[in-house]
DNA sequence: ATCTATTGATAATT
DNA sequence: TAATTATCAATAGAT
C-alpha cells in the first residue's frame, strides 16, 4: 500500500524505519479504535518503538488492568508469577505455621484434646508442668524481691523513727538546758537505747512492684 | 475500504458485527506483526470480542509479562500493585498474629517471663492450671476407659475359663460313657454351678491414676 | 467462505 | 519533519 510493494522484513535504513513506524503506529492505533467501536470489542495495544518509546491504546470501556485480569482468567497464564506466587507461597507457609501454633496453644489450654491419644498427652502435660514451674519460679523471685525490699524499708523506717525520736529528746533537753543553764555541757553525746515502742511493724506486702 | 464507506460506530446487526470483527481482527493482527518486523518494535495486542472470546498477539522477541514490566516502568502506572499490596498486608497481618501466638506459647512454656510483671503472670498461671486440669481430666478418662475394658476382659476371661473347664469335665464324662454305655443320653445339658476355684482374682491395676 | 468494487493505508517522493 | 500521491492492502457488501 504505497508506491511499490515492500517485503515484510526489518527496514535497515534507520530513518525510513522511524518514519514507517510512526505511520504504521498511527494506522494500527486507528484500527484498534475502529474495531473497538464497530464491533464492541475490548482492545489493549502496547507498542514499544525500537528506541524504547512507548505507545498505548486501550478501549474506553475498560482499562489495561481489567484487560489483564480477563487475560489471566481466559488464558490461565499467570502474568506476575514470580512476585505473586512468592507472596502467595509465603502466605500459605505462614498460615500453616499459624495453624500449628493455634493447635498447640489450644492443646496447652486443655482444648481439643479429644483428637489426641494418651501418648500424645504426655508431652503436653510435661510442657504444662514445666510452664507452671517456670511461672511459679518467677513469682517466687518477685516475692523474694518484695520481701527483701520490705525488709530494707523496715530497717530504714526503724532508723528514721529512732533518729526522729532522739532528735526530739535532744531538742527538749536543749530547751531545758536553756532554762536551767548549761550544767551538763561537756558530757559526750550518746543516744539512749532504742525503746520498744519505736520498733516498726512489718508492712503488709501488696505485690505491685515490677521486677 | 470496501464497497462503500462505513461510519465508525457500533454495527447493530449482530452477524455483520461478528463478520467485521473477524476480518478486522485478522487485519490488525497482521499489522501488528508487520510493524514488529519492519520497525523492530515490540507489540502486545489483546482483544476481547463482544462475546468475550480472547485473541492475542505478542512480538516474538518479548512476552506479555516483559511488556507489562516495561509498561509499568515507562508509564509509572501500577498494574498489579493493588493486589500485591493486599497480599503484603495479609502477610503482615498473619505475621503479627503469628508473633502474638509465639509469645503466648513461650510464656506458657515458662520462657521469656522476665519481661512480665507479677500481674501479668496471674492469667498465665491460671491458663496453665486450667490446661493441666484439662489434660489430666482427659488422662483420667483414658484411665477409666482402660479399667472398664480391663474389667470386661476379666469377665470374659472368667467365663471362658469356666466354660473350658466344664467342657473338659463333659469330655471326661463322655469318655466314661463311651466305656459304660449311653445311660444318660437324653438328660438335658445344664452346666453345674461354677466352683469358687475358677473365680479369677481381679488384676492389680498398675496404672496409678493421677488427680 | 470467497469474490470484488471500493475505500483506506502508506512507501516513495517532494 | 510534514504534505503529496501513486500504489498496494484491507475490507464492506454481495454471492
Amino acid at each position: 500500500m504505497g508506491r511499490g510493494k515492500i517485503e515484510i522484513k526489518r527496514i535497515e535504513n534507520s530513518t525510513n524505519r522511524q518514519v514507517t513506524f510512526s505511520k504504521r503506529r498511527n494506522g494500527i492505533m486507528k484500527k484498534a479504535k475502529e474495531i473497538s467501536v464497530l464491533c464492541d470489542a475490548q482492545v489493549s495495544l502496547v507498542i514499544f518503538s525500537s528506541l524504547g518509546k512507548m505507545f498505548e491504546y486501550c478501549s474506553p470501556s475498560t482499562s489495561l488492568s481489567k484487560m489483564l485480569e480477563k487475560y489471566q482468567q481466559n488464558s490461565g497464564k499467570k502474568l506476575w508469577d514470580a512476585k505473586h506466587e512468592n507472596l502467595s507461597a509465603e502466605i500459605d507457609r505462614i498460615k500453616k505455621e499459624n495453624d500449628n501454633m493455634q493447635i498447640e496453644l489450644r492443646h496447652l489450654k486443655g482444648e481439643d484434646l479429644n483428637s489426641l491419644n494418651p501418648k500424645e498427652l504426655i508431652p503436653i502435660e510435661e510442657a504444662l508442668q514445666n510452664g507452671l514451674a517456670g511461672v511459679r519460679d518467677k513469682q517466687m523471685d518477685f516475692l523474694k524481691m518484695l520481701k527483701k525490699n520490705e525488709r530494707m524499708l523496715e530497717e530504714e523506717n526503724k532508723r528514721l523513727t529512732y533518729l526522729l525520736h532522739h532528735q526530739q529528746l535532744a531538742m527538749e533537753g536543749g530547751m531545758r538546758e536553756l532554762d536551767i543553764g548549761y550544767h551538763q555541757k561537756d558530757r559526750e553525746y550518746a543516744p539512749p537505747p532504742m525503746p520498744m515502742t519505736f520498733r516498726v511493724q512489718p508492712i503488709q506486702p501488696n505485690l505491685h512492684g515490677n521486677k
